[in-house]
RNA sequence: GGCGCCGUGGCCAAGUGGUAAGGCAAGGGUCUGCAAAACCCUUAUACGUCGGUUCGAGUCCGACCGGUGCCUCCA
């Protein structure tokens, strides 16, 4: 049974979906006025892993988020670099959804854009309007929060204390300080559309109730965003969504996550510390950065540092590097063993759905890969393909889950670039005075696998001869361009990795 | 001021009543020409403080200390 916390009732429940089999949900967007940091990365990929145990535990999802793609932000950056407010939007979320792909976020069914949603929107601001919800000013649309009894119902807030504590707010025509904006009547220069209150925009938190409920339907499942969000942008959906429709819930369960914090501080540009996703796309793998983000309860704050990264790195790495070794036992002939692996499997499974089960538990569910693949090496010998292939089946519905979409692929592409890296190296050989002799005909003509495996060749009569000097000048030789070469009982087998001079540039 | 969250061994991090998952780091070992990788073992009086409830609390209640979030734009 799927447990859920819900922020409206502040407790695990069970998650019950409108619809038998299906999952309506919708994930607050954000707005595309600057470069995605962090913070968003986090968000979507938690977001992809609730989607992919759905779709596990056998639901269809239905997955929307939006992108606020008219706002005060937006027209101001525009003109400050002197583009069209839907061309810088459109640039922004387009690169927002290549790194969505660098993190394997599985496609959704939809991005709707609130510029996309006028209509609905303002003839949603006209029935507040009509029900008496929403009042007209002379710069916008109003929604009346004191009209809407159950106001602060989310964010545990009481209405008559939030407005004594008001900051003063400078609109006078407002009729309370917490009244927001429906619609907002546009200056000169600014975009705008036609409406019955004359040309102006969507403010902002109505575009959501509008897209949501046009797109999911009244009572849809899964409402989720970051915690920031709580208040106002969904106390005031609910406000506009509930008043509008007349009915209750707008949505079943309220999920929100935690932040990206640098040195306990929530990230953001005021504070100087803002993180750009994709630079970070850049440095590290989309896979890591994946296992960074979910390595830690999405509810909780997730610090952001270095040191967590690099662990994700090499958990990461051991993960692949074992995956390859379960690989390599799939062919492998009828052992003798006891070793009973079924209920090794058994035991894994219950413990991810548990795990999983337990309002997305990440954290244990990492653990037991943990467990999986120390059981692989430690019995490495004793695995046959029978048992192999079990285990195997485990993991692959477990990366699918988790969004490891890659995991155990070879990672660094055999690229020209590399291919320069490799030759410079046999070059520096080929001055080397140990080595020399060796490589002085070399064929670098060869495809790079090739070069790779006639450098083992080379080193291999060094070994043989027991002049490990040599072949230690090779074996460093190529660990500083990352083929990193490890001598086994069968031979020398190469990795290959991304070095840090690599990830530095 | 209002409403929250967090404080678990050197670091990261699970754990909502029964005596502390997992990872990293550290030490020792197996393997290896040496490494690397992998595996095995070890380590630690780790639950912010002080009270309370309970047969029993990291887990519930209260107070306090420290950190932090929302209340203004924000994933």
């Amino acid at each position: 049974m799927l447990r859920v916390y819900n922020t409206m009732t502040r407790k695990l429940e069970e998650f019950t979906p409108r619809e038998k089999g299906k999952v309506y949900m919708y994930v607050c967007g954000l707005t595309p006025y600057d470069y995605s940091h962090v913070g968003h990365g986090r968000s979507a990929v938690v977001y992809d892993v609730m989607h992919r145990y759905f779709e596990c535990l056998g639901y269809e999802v239905i997955h929307i988020s939006n992108f606020t793609d008219i706002d005060d932000r937006i027209i101001k950056r525009a003109q400050e670099l002197n583009l069209n407010f839907r061309e810088l939007s459109e640039k922004f979320v387009a690169i927002f959804l290549k790194s969505l792909e660098a993190l394997n976020v599985k496609k959704l069914f939809m991005y709707p854009r609130a510029t996309e949603n006028i209509q609905e929107i303002i003839d949603m601001v006209k029935e507040l309007e009509e029900k008496g919800f929403a009042y007209e000013t002379s710069d916008g649309v109003y929604f009346s929060v004191r009209k809407f009894k159950d106001y602060g119902k989310l964010s545990h807030r009481n209405i008559e204390e939030m407005i004594s504590g008001a900051r003063v707010d400078v609109n006078e025509e407002k009729h309370d300080p917490l009244d927001f904006a429906l619609w907002k009547k546009a200056k000169e220069g600014e975009p705008s559309w036609e409406s019955p209150w004359g040309l102006g925009r969507p403010g902002w938190h109505i575009e959501c109730s509008a897209m949501s409920l046009k797109y999911l339907g009244n009572g849809f499942d899964i409402h989720g965003g970051g915690d920031d969000l709580i208040f106002p942008h969904h106390e005031n959906e609910i406000a506009q969504s509930e008043a509008c429709t007349g009915e209750v819930p707008f949505v079943r369960h309220w999920l929100h996550n935690g932040m990206v914090v640098i040195e306990k501080e929530k990230m953001s540009k005021s504070l100087k510390n803002f993180f750009v996703l994709g630079n970070l796309l850049q440095d590290y793998d989309g896979e890591v950065v994946r296992l960074f983000f979910i390595s830690v309860s999405y509810r909780k704050p997730l610090n952001f540092d270095v040191e967590s990264l690099e662990l994700a790195r090499k958990n990461y790495t051991y993960f692949s590097e074992s995956y390859k070794t379960l690989k390599t036992l799939l062919e492998r002939n009828k052992v003798n063993s006891a070793l009973d692996v079924h209920s090794a499997i058994t035991k894994w499974k219950e413990a991810f759905t548990n795990a999983m089960d337990d309002d997305f538990n990440t954290s244990v569910a990492i653990s037991i890969l943990f467990d999986m693949f120390r059981y692989v090496n430690a019995n490495r010998d004793r695995i046959d393909s029978v048992g192999a292939k079990a285990i195997d089946a485990l993991c692959k519905d477990i990366f699918l889950v988790l969004g490891f979409d890659h995991l155990g692929d070879d990672k660094v592409s055999l690229d020209s670039s590399f291919k320069k890296e490799l030759i410079k190296a046999i070059n520096d050989f080929k001055v080397n005075d140990i080595v020399k002799e060796s490589f002085k005909d070399f064929n670098e003509n060869l495809e790079i696998v090739d070069i790779i495996n006639e450098i083992i060749k080379i080193r291999k009569a060094f070994r043989d001869s027991k002049n490990f000097k040599a072949s230690d000048v090779i074996r460093n030789g190529l660990s500083d361009v990352g083929v990193v070469f490890e001598d086994t009982k069968n031979g020398t087998k190469y990795k290959l990795v991304m070095t840090n001079e690599k990830r530095e540039e």
